[in-house]
DNA sequence: GTACATTTCAAACAGCTGTTTGAAATGGGG
DNA sequence: CCCCATTTCAAACAGCTGTTTGAAATGTAC
């Protein structure tokens, strides 16, 4: 069998399982065998388990990022700043892109980011980072521009609470998504969590700040 | 040895080492070599790992949700709806006070929920919901009271966007407390955290919403 | 068709996991 | 002091993990 193919079908058989179930209960027996490809075949073509990992994700940023970079860069090119909303709904069109590489891509990647910043602490962060933090900075400098009143430490606290509202949000979104169908009656698939998001994020990004004095009067309020 | 003596060791190096590393990723050898205990002492005394793991969270438990629960009640009790930013702020008194019990009480607390929602799937969120669900629906009610616009299904996702913040926050607060200290040189403690936490939260929530259409075309405005 | 490189395969490896066992030690009450 | 229940302890258990090995099979170029 040609190496590619045997490549991709472990590709493929590892991102399922890694989004359904995390990244550290999945097992390599459970990928190899769903592939129907050797056991040893993963360290062979991939070297370890942590470097299959970084690959499943490699296929959809190296697509998503450059898609990102360039919307960015747009905006950046712009004279005046950009609102908070324009930010933030740049990132629809690259992530529901993915749907054209796999039906079920856009899903499937934001879970597998979800999965990525929860499961193993700081491993996956880094990786990113290294490899992508020239977009995201430029990401951070867009909103620093379309949100000029707020400090850099607040906006900093403010977009890690946004990453956990996403990485928590897609990596239970199964979950979500059946509570919602049973107890609403919705349809849900991830363009619609997305569309509830970003008001969302970007009201919460750009909430007015309350000085340590007022918040403590609130918090004796009720007694 | 007393029995109780036993358990308070295994339970206090458990919850440091399960807010460290998260439960997974904490073996049982670990837990009872630093509480100088025997191996066996674990299942002797709570019957399984898992069960370690609720009385953990129990020790806390048990001394916040009482406390939420007389707040809630004491706002559901007024007249007029409370703000939303009122609801929200009950929750810093019962947190806060969990440094009585242990100085590094509050952080540990809101570490170990982090890791119990972002670990193991469903198994704590069960849990606690169960045993705790009552209080928790009276939460969910005084925000519905303070957001009469908002749909049930809307303050649903909205709800689990914001634990999905409070979470992933506290899960890797150690993490955050670091990079703040260092790229903005800052003073970051627990409580500052909730405090930069609420306004972000009820933003959020209260966010006015957005019919797709606009959206669609806020996403489209780039090209 | 031979020679060489690539890929597959079953098997074993060393290490860790949570849990169980049965004997030894310790505890307090009669 | 003895009895009996409780607690501790070292050891072993069965099962899983990622990784390695060396031989077998396959592919490829000459």
């Amino acid at each position: 069998m040609s190496r590619i193919q045997t490549q991709q079908k472990i590709l493929d058989a590892a991102e399922g399982l890694f989004a359904e179930s995390g990244f550290n209960d999945t097992s390599l027996r459970q990928i190899t065998s769903q592939a129907e490809v050797n056991l040893a075949a993963v360290n062979y073509h991939f070297g370890s388990k942590k470097a299959l990992i970084q690959a499943v994700l490699q296929r959809y940023l190296q697509i998503v990022m450059p898609r990102l970079e360039q919307q960015f860069d747009a905006l950046l090119a712009r004279q005046q700043p950009s609102t908070l909303s324009e930010v933030l709904a740049v990132f629809v069109q690259p992530l529901l892109e993915l749907k054209q590489v796999k039906p079920q891509g856009t899903t499937l990647f934001l879970q597998l980011l979800g999965r990525g910043y929860t499961d193993v602490q700081g491993h996956l962060r880094k990786f990113i980072s290294h490899h992508y933090g020239s977009v995201l900075n430029k990401f951070v400098l867009l909103v620093q521009q379309s949100c000029p009143s707020l400090s850099n430490a607040e906006i900093f606290w403010r977009l890690h609470f946004s990453l956990g509202t996403v990485v928590f949000t897609m990596a239970s979104s199964e979950a979500l998504f059946d509570i919602a169908a049973a107890d609403y009656q919705e349809q849900a698939d991830i363009a619609s969590v997305i569309r509830r998001l970003l008001p969302y994020l970007a009201a919460g990004i750009a909430a007015p700040t309350i000085d340590s004095k007022q918040l403590d009067l609130m918090a004796q309020a009720t007694f």
